[in-house]
DNA sequence: AATGAATGAGCCTTCATTCAT
DNA sequence: GATGAATGAAGGCTCATTCAT
């Protein structure tokens, strides 16, 4: 960050650059908010530069999109694939999570944070994404259903947890903030002591009912 | 939409009819990408009269911002006060938050999904509603605990549960705009089934832990 | 343009003089050369009022192009109509398009000197614009046939004749610009002078052939 | 198109290739809405060479103008030239300047329909072509009088016929873009039969006068 | 001989905001 | 109480032009 940014750099290392410097500014300011001379300042280039290289400033977010929701999915499968049981496989995707967004946390901000005042093709672009996100919870989700065989559990159910899940997790993005001396490993530990028995009850179509009988 | 915002009307009642139209703009467009100019043009009058009651763009995000919170802490404390046990309590706040997003869904937006690009006073407003939300339901949290004692609990536990409450809350509202058919009961009754044993437990101390032996 | 152009002008009016401004600069410089804050400069306002009124830059000069057309047309039809002879209508056309263009030289140079670098909306207008200057002096022609009916006279041959009488007076502007001692009047009977006749025969169907026979 | 924009192209041929590329361009978009970018591109090169070539964007329209009036004013050279009577030298370079005009539209369209928009350079070697045009026009019309004697006709009135014929000449370019299947020997013979008679009337001093007696 | 990398400057456009009526 | 007129400031984008290789 330093010597590198200095003349003459080559196309394919200045776009990275380029995409560092926009992920910072994206997420400490919003899409909109977000000037594209600040990018292309913090990027120790000019302007010109950046809409030669990534079009325009939607192209520019663009750009920031794809490659960390790539980052981060490759996370995920990196950690749940290996992971011998359902338990295991669940805690590995919820710890790869913690730790992707205890490291990026500017990629998860652009990520995640950006509802409205999206221009169409970003928000499409970022609704793949979730999709994206989701579909691999969904489907981690979907090999914990009790003792059997995944058809067991219908996909309904699966996606209901899935998006308890992220939701869940997204939040405590925002505790986490708050207790940053809590590791990753904690923050899993205690989500799976929430969400664990639960989910399989759920999974298993156990439910839970109101008590008594009221409203 | 057709006779009141005519002439004449008095001033408390016109920064509401303000009010309603920023609410949908702003859920729309996200705070930046709002203009003044459209405000006011759903509103029915003229941009100097916008400044003259709200004093500035910024001030009319946060009029929104105050009245919806109010609204939305409202409709949890009417509902979760008068329930008689925990899981009631819990059920019904859950239920209120739903039913209420189900129905202002622009208030929502505006209230939680406008992280970033916001100008210092807008986003401490809005950090200080969160703050609020996640509050009321952490207390409620609190009395969730086993055997009664509030004091069993720390503090720090109902925290850790009430952000994964709301995260989980949170991002349900979105998948309930997939499922446009399930009403605000389900999809409480279904969050209960995953949460209620394991935040039972957490708020115990009993806790899960890696089964075998892992990293 | 020194008192009028101070503050709080009607909007009608101040539409007339950015149009005003914007003929002289579009005249001098070209579309794309003007930039629209010389024209707000020169029209004595700033550059969002331009936008206010006009909506872009191509509006602007659309605007241009649809007043000065109007006022050409206009006097054109002026003259020729109430002329008694074919002859003294041709003459009251030349003589009417002569003095409008000593009168407004940058009309003219905005009406008919913009060949390329133009919008496709631009080029439409400009288009229509020639089309109908055309149509008014080839009708004019077709009532100079001999001695008869103008149905005598083949709307092929008055388009041709149209296009050199236009294409003649429109190159004499540059010649008048070089003998500004010479007035509208004579400039015209010079040009009936070298016409006249020939347009005459030509419309009556006599032929010049290549007097020998050769390439 | 294919091979000869290779790699190792001698420098006078490259020059004329960008100039070829160049006159395209310009007779599309006008002076500036063209972007070296695309010339460039157009050319088969890069954009540095176009400047070590022609040194800049005027010296790139220079270039071309400078070429094009040289090619048209040979082929006006010579067909006139051979002529044996004032008509035939006449009805020659009328030939000789539609053919023209047929074969390189671009050209005329760079050469002619450019006012206005340009730099004062390119506006003053514009200038001077258009006056060499017009001189050899000119000087063709002065051997047009009647008996023979060039002194018999002032040169203001051959001046005066020049303008009106070039004038003429280019607007019936706009009419030949209407008319494609009119060869230029046709629109020659045409022209001809409107003017001649006409010129050779103002050359020999004879006068059209108002009719009756008016304004 | 040729090119990829880089930039200073400028232009169109929009917006939040205010003044004068 | 209400509005039309007006603006300072900024932002996205492009372009002619040059340098270092």
């Amino acid at each position: 960050m330093s010597d590198i940014r200095r003349r003459r750099v080559p196309r394919p290392v200045r776009e990275q650059l380029i995409i560092d410097a926009a992920i910072g500014v994206f997420a400490k300011r919003g899409y909109h908010a977000s000037s594209v001379d600040e990018i292309a300042e913090l990027a120790g280039i000019t302007k010109p530069m950046v809409y030669l290289y990534l079009d325009s400033k939607e192209g520019l977010f663009l750009a920031c999109l794809r490659r960390e929701a790539e980052r981060l999915v490759a996370a995920f499968r990196a950690t749940t694939g290996p992971a011998p049981s359902p338990e295991l496989r669940l805690r590995a995707g919820l710890l790869a999570f913690f730790t992707f967004v205890t490291a990026h946390p500017d990629s998860w901000v652009v990520l995640h944070r950006q509802a409205s005042e999206l221009t169409p093709a970003i928000a499409a672009e970022l609704a793949r994404t979730r999709r994206a996100l989701l579909g691999e919870v969904s489907g981690l989700v979907r090999t914990c259903g009790a003792e059997g065989a995944g058809a067991a559990c219908p996909d309904d159910e699966a996606d209901f947890v899935a998006y308890t899940l992220v939701g869940a997790a997204d939040s405590l993005t925002d505790w986490m903030a708050l207790h940053p001396e809590e590791p990753p490993e904690r923050i899993t530990l205690r989500l799976m002591n929430m969400v664990w028995v639960g989910m399989r009850n759920v999974l298993d179509g156990e439910v839970w009912t109101t008590p008594a009988g009221e409203a």
